[in-house]
DNA sequence: TTCAATGCAAAAAATTTGCATCCCA
DNA sequence: TGGGATGCAAATTTTTTGCATTGAA
């Protein structure tokens, strides 16, 4: 389901609900609690950085961080949560693609912001394997740090 | 020099011992050991998977997995190594493309395999943002594996 | 000879797991 | 009410760091 905006709406956290009640899991306070935080996430979130957000969540306070890495690990293994890495070592977790819209991600090597890339450069494209899916992070300069720079030339 | 059972490429082992040489670093035994496993390797390695080549490699054994560490960490500030990540959660390193040929990987979701990939999507495209380099991970299904899967069709 | 580099162990960081208790279906 | 889910703490796993010693230049 393609959304004009970037977050995904309330409305797929109902259903996701109905994924987890399919497949025989409880809808608990916690999991209720971290679809919240990755429903409204603008970018992927470290589990630690959920587990900061669970307290601006109704219902998120005093959620064990033990929960953050279970629940987004039975999300994963249920296709509603992919885990990525963007160059620094760290895991992040967002909404797969059946739950927002494809994209890919764009790190400033500058500022460490992270955009969202709708354009995918790999539609089409013949690769000679048999690919199910990808991942493709992109580094470079973003806009607001571009003026900074001397130089700032496309080069893939 | 080259073993019978890794085949190395002393030339890039000579360049890159200009660059440390260069950039004030020594020459030393750890160092030459984890840059023959590197340049010998046909995929990324994880840092114990380095350590467990050394003893494969002339004067590589009794290296500490610490100093493999420090140099995969000091090669990647030197450019002359790059850490990737391929859906695992685990760290891998190789050469970065100033050493060997632009590619991307594809790991097989049946096998694990990982095949280097050289035909790159990414060539010409424009995004709409400046990108210095990128990172393209494909999954799917290789032709070793495909012959056993009732279906495999392309969707990228 | 000198100071960077290493080995070793310990610390830190990230993630998982055992178990008693809790709570959703 | 029963069995899955959670909190808590401890255990693992991965990576980094302090420090005495070693060794490359």
């Amino acid at each position: 389901m393609a959304l004009s905006s970037i977050a995904a709406s309330p409305a797929e956290v109902d259903r996701i609900r109905g994924v987890l009640a399919t497949s025989g899991h409880a809808w608990t306070r916690p999991r209720s609690a971290v679809l919240q935080v990755l429903v409204a996430a603008s970018t992927p979130l470290k589990a630690e950085e959920i587990h900061e957000r669970l307290r601006q969540v109704p219902r998120g306070r005093g959620i064990n961080l033990s929960s953050v890495y279970r629940t987004v690990n039975l999300l994963r293994v249920l296709r509603v949560v992919r885990r990525i890495q963007l160059g620094d070592g760290a895991q992040r977790y967002e909404l797969a693609e059946d739950y927002r819209a494809h994209h890919h991600h764009f790190v400033c090597e500058t500022c460490g912001r992270i955009e969202d890339v709708r354009r995918c450069p790999l539609e089409g494209a013949d690769l000679g394997v048999t690919v199910r899916s990808h991942h493709l992070e992109l580094f470079g300069v973003c806009r607001h740090c571009a003026p900074l720079e001397t130089q700032s030339r496309v080069r893939t």
